[in-house]
DNA sequence: ACCTGAACACCGTTCAAGT
DNA sequence: ACCTGAACACCGTTCAAGT
């Protein structure tokens, strides 16, 4: 029963592990998700995960980074059909939501997941987190002009934490839209009418 | 030392355990509370605290309703500041990210809780996060005409969710706003911009 | 070299037993 | 009636021992 079994490679193993992380989010949620579970579900031992990763933790990393990645891919396939700037911003947006709507616990296993205290999220999480962040803010570029940096990266977090608190709302089932509202929609009317609040705001700040 | 001890009364003994559980999330963050813990430090064994509620979740509940409370108090102290129906609306979303930012335990005490799948948010909690809520949906209303409910509820749920994710971004460290912008001017962007764009936006949806 | 499984220090919750 | 503390079923992580 002891001893090596070598039934997989090294690089198996890892797939295998984030796999079976992956259908434990899928089926009963993040919070079900722990280093005995995955193991159990591989038909290993849990020490052996330690032979593979840091924690459970870069486990749960190497799920969401996929998902993120899949969720920029949906993103931007949605926006490469508009041509208009503001129908642009707000593909973006829709498709967020959207796809947090249809994937409820992968888009919540990301944005959910608090590491323990005192641990550092990786470079390589950072820097994709960052590459789906500059969507947003070229997707802006045609709004503002070239002196106008400060306001369009100012108004970029602010869209996305509007249409990130959106969906947050929604997906745990506390957005309490009107009748007829999807969640979406409420994305629309946010970005529409930031964006046209923009000129009123340039005006403003000229004071 | 067993049996009764009755050094303190139901009630004293509620209010004991929602201390030191408050205690806790402000020394070492929600995470770190558990029944052990919180009875550790009342001098109480675990045990004693399911003949007080239901189980830790309840204790949760009860401290986060207080900050949530407090929060509200706050928040309606920086709006009577003001007469501006704007300025109104701005002071409630600045006094908002500006609480989460003095107490970001409490805060993330309060929306980081998933409560245990399968359980239900008591109806006292609800009933006061409903309550707050209305503040915005009333501070809104000067914006509106009465036969637009629903655009102001939407809005309502617009601007709150907007304004909180920023506030959760900042807290969690993540908001990386432009230099020299606070995480209160990033909600003030967001709350001026989008009431300016409001005027633009009824013309449209007359299409 | 790889993998196990027992061990350590935790967790929420229950409940028989004691005062 | 109140409170205890052992017990049950968990958790992440480590590491000596086995192949």
């Amino acid at each position: 029963m002891m001893g090596r079994r070598s039934d997989h490679s090294r690089d198996e193993l890892i797939a295998l592990a984030v796999s079976a992380a992956r259908a434990i989010i899928l089926e009963q949620g993040v919070a079900k998700v722990s280093a005995r579970a995955i193991a159990g579900r591989m038909g290993y031992s849990p020490g052996t995960l330690y032979n593979l990763f840091e924690g459970v933790d870069e486990i749960l990393y190497r799920v969401n980074i996929e998902t993120l990645q899949d969720l920029g891919a949906a993103a931007l396939a949605e926006q490469a059909a508009q041509t208009d700037p503001l129908a642009r911003l707000i593909a973006l947006g829709r498709a967020y939501v959207t796809y947090a709507e249809e994937h409820p616990q992968l888009w919540l296993a990301v944005f959910d997941f608090r590491p323990a205290a005192g641990t550092v999220t990786p470079v390589w999480f950072e820097d994709a987190v960052a590459l789906l962040f500059a969507i947003i803010t070229e997707s802006l570029a045609p709004f503002f002009g070239e002196d106008e940096e400060r306001l369009r990266e100012a108004s970029a977090r602010v869209l996305w934490s509007g249409v990130h608190g959106i969906s947050l709302l929604n997906v745990t089932g506390r957005l309490g839209q009107p009748e007829g509202m999807t969640a979406a929609d409420m994305a629309t009317l946010l970005i529409r009418t930031f964006v046209h609040g923009l000129e009123t705001e340039r005006d403003r700040s000229a004071d």
